[in-house]
DNA sequence: GATGAATGAGCATTCATTCAT
DNA sequence: AATGAATGAATGCTCATTCAT
C-alpha cells in the first residue's frame, strides 16, 4: 500500500515491493503468481481496513443526526491518520474503469457504504429527527457524492491550513440543515 | 486525451498515440520531443477547454442564485458531452501527487475556479440573494468538493439512471438554501 | 574485449556482447546494470592484465640495462599475442577525453607503469650502469612516449613484415645508447 | 572537426553538424549525400592541412641535422597551435581499422610522410652529418613511431607543464645522437 | 519455502536518411 | 538551393515472469 500511494499503480514494481518486504523476488511469486493477485489482495486488504467500524463511542449515538455527524467525523478523522487511504481509492476508481474485477471489489464497497448510511437516514426519519418527505436513496447518494469530494479535494489539491476541516464541517451543517430543516 | 482517458497515463503509449494519429513514431517525436512533452500538451490543452466559458445564455444571468445554478447544470452538461475529461481530470489529480509540473498547472486551474466562484457568491451577497454572514471563501471551496465528489462519483461508481442528475439536484438545492435561508 | 577491438566503442552493441557469451540481453544487463558498467569492467579487466608481470626470468635480471631491455621485448611480446590490448587502450585513451571515470583509471594506469619504469631507471644509476646525470622522470616519459608509439604504430598503420620488430630493437638501442654512452 | 575533436566520431551527429554550421539538415545533404561523404570530406581536408609546409624558414635549412630538428620542432609547434589535429589523426587510426576507405587515405599520408623524411635522412648521409651505415627505411620508421608517440600521449594523458616539450627535446637528441654519433 | 539467475516482450528515444514543396 | 516534415531501423533499458536448485 505504502507503494501504491507513493508511487501510484503506474509505479507500482514487483521487485521493490519485494525489496521493501526483505525478500527474494522469486520468494514474492511463491505467494502472489502475478502482479495482478498482488494488487488483489491490496484491494482486498484495504476494503477489510475501511469495514472497520471507526472509532464509535462505545455506546450507540443518541440519535440518528448524531450518527450522520459521525460519518463527517470519521472521514475527518481517517483523513488525518490515513490519507493515504484516499489516494489508493482512487487509483482504484481509475483501474476500476479498466479492471473489472477491481470494479466489482468497489461495487461492493459502495454497497455497503450505501446500506450503512441508508440505515442512518432511515433511522433518522423513524426518530423524527429528519424531515420524512426525504428521498432516502438520493439523499445517500448525495451524501456519498459529498464525502468522495471530500477525500478528493483533501488529498490532491493545494490546500489552505484548517480549509478542509471548514469544508467538512459545512456540508456536514448543510446536510444537517437540508434533513432537519422545515421546508415551506 | 482518447488514449488517456481509455487507458490511463499508465497504459499511454507513445507509439499507439502515434498510429491513432495516422503517422509514423518518429514523426511524432518531431512535434513532441518527449513522451512528457506530449502529456504537458494534452494537460495544457485540457486546461484551456475546461476555462471555455460553458454554454451561457448571451445575456448574463439575471441573478447570483442563477449563475450559481448554472454552474452546477454546467457540470450536468459538461457530463454528458465530455465525461472523460473527468477521468482525465483525476488521472492528473493523481499524476500531480508526483510530478511539479502537473501539480502547478492544476493549482492553477483551481484557483482560476476559486475566483470565478468566488464572484459568483461575492455578487449574490451584494445583490442581496445571499445571506450576508456567508464566509465566502469557505463557501467557494465546499462548493468545489461537492462539484469534484460529482465529477468523481459520476464517471468512476456504479449508477443508476437518474442517480448523477439527481444528486446534482440535491446538492445544488442544498447549496441554495443554505445560502439564501434566513438562518436563526 | 572483442567486439570492443574489432567494432570500436563506437560500434560496441549490448545485444551484441549478450549473443556472443550466449546469454539473453537481459541476463547480461542482470550482471552489468548498464552499458557504462559493462565497459567500465572491460576497462578494469585490462587495466588488471596489464599490471601482471610479463614474462620473467624466474630469477631477477642482472641489471637495469636488462630489464629495460626488457621491457621493449615485453612490448614486442605484447603486440605479438595480445595485439587488440593496444587498440583498445587507444579507444580507451580517446573515450578518456570526455569520460571523467576512464580517464581517471586511465591516469592510475600511467602512474603504475610511471612508477616501474622509475624504479628500473634509479636502479640503473644506482647500479652505476647507467649515465649519473639523467633526468630519471623525464627519461620514463621519453620511454613511456616511445613504446606508446609503437603500441600506436604497431595495430594502426600499414607495415612491412618485421617492420615493427626493427623500430623496436632500433628504439631500444638508442635509449640505451643514450643512457649509457658517456657525454662530453 | 570541432565536432569530431569534441565528440568523437562515436558522437558525430549529422544533424549537429547543420545546427553548427547554421543551416538545415536536409540542406547539409544536399551537399553531403551521406554521413560517410562527409566524413571523407573532413578526412581528405586534414589530409590537405597536414601536407602544407609547416612554417619553414624561406630558405632550406643549411643541413639534414637541422632539417630533421624541424621536424620535431614542427610537430611541437603543431601541437601548441593545433592539438585536436592529433585528436582527429587517432579517430582517424581506429577507423581505419574498419573502414577501407579511411585506412586508404591514412596510409597515403604516412606514404608521404615517410618520403619526406627519407629525403631528409638521405640528404644527411650524402652531406656526411649523419653516419653512412643508417638503414634508412629503419630510421623513418622509428622517427615516425616517436612522432606519433609524442602526439598520441601530447593528446591524451595527462602531463605536467613542461613534459611533453621535455619528451620531444630528449628524443630529438637521441635520434640526433643515434645518427651522428660514430659507433664502434 | 526460498533464491539467484535467466528470459521475452515491450517501450521510449535516437538518428541517418528521404520526400514534398 | 533550401527547408520542414516524415520515416524505418535500430538501441539501451525495464519489467513481469519463469526456471533450476
Amino acid at each position: 500500500m505504502d507503494q501504491i500511494a507513493t508511487k501510484g499503480f503506474e509505479g507500482l514494481r514487483f521487485q521493490e515491493v519485494a525489496e521493501e518486504a526483505g525478500i527474494n523476488n522469486a520468494t514474492l511469486y511463491y505467494y502472489f503468481p502475478t502482479k495482478e493477485a498482488l494488487i488483489q489482495a491490496v484491494v482486498h486488504r484495504l476494503t477489510a481496513e475501511l469495514k472497520l467500524p471507526r472509532a464509535r463511542p462505545k455506546d450507540a449515538p443518541a440519535s440518528a443526526r448524531d450518527e450522520l455527524r459521525l460519518e463527517f467525523a470519521g472521514v475527518r478523522e481517517l483523513l488525518r491518520t490515513h490519507a493515504k487511504l484516499f489516494v489508493i481509492l482512487t487509483e482504484l476508481a481509475l483501474r476500476a474503469l479498466r479492471d473489472p474485477a477491481i470494479k466489482k471489489i468497489g461495487e461492493n464497497r459502495d454497497d455497503f457504504w450505501r446500506g450503512h448510511l441508508s440505515g442512518i437516514i432511515e433511522r433518522g426519519i423513524a426518530q423524527g429527527v429528519f424531515r420524512p418527505d426525504i428521498d432516502v436513496e438520493g439523499t445517500v447518494t448525495t451524501v456519498m457524492v459529498q464525502i468522495k469530494g471530500i477525500g478528493y479535494h483533501a488529498t490532491m489539491a493545494k490546500r489552505k491550513p484548517g480549509e478542509v476541516d471548514g469544508a467538512i464541517a459545512e456540508i456536514a451543517a448543510q446536510v444537517d440543515h437540508w434533513l432537519t430543516c422545515k421546508r415551506k
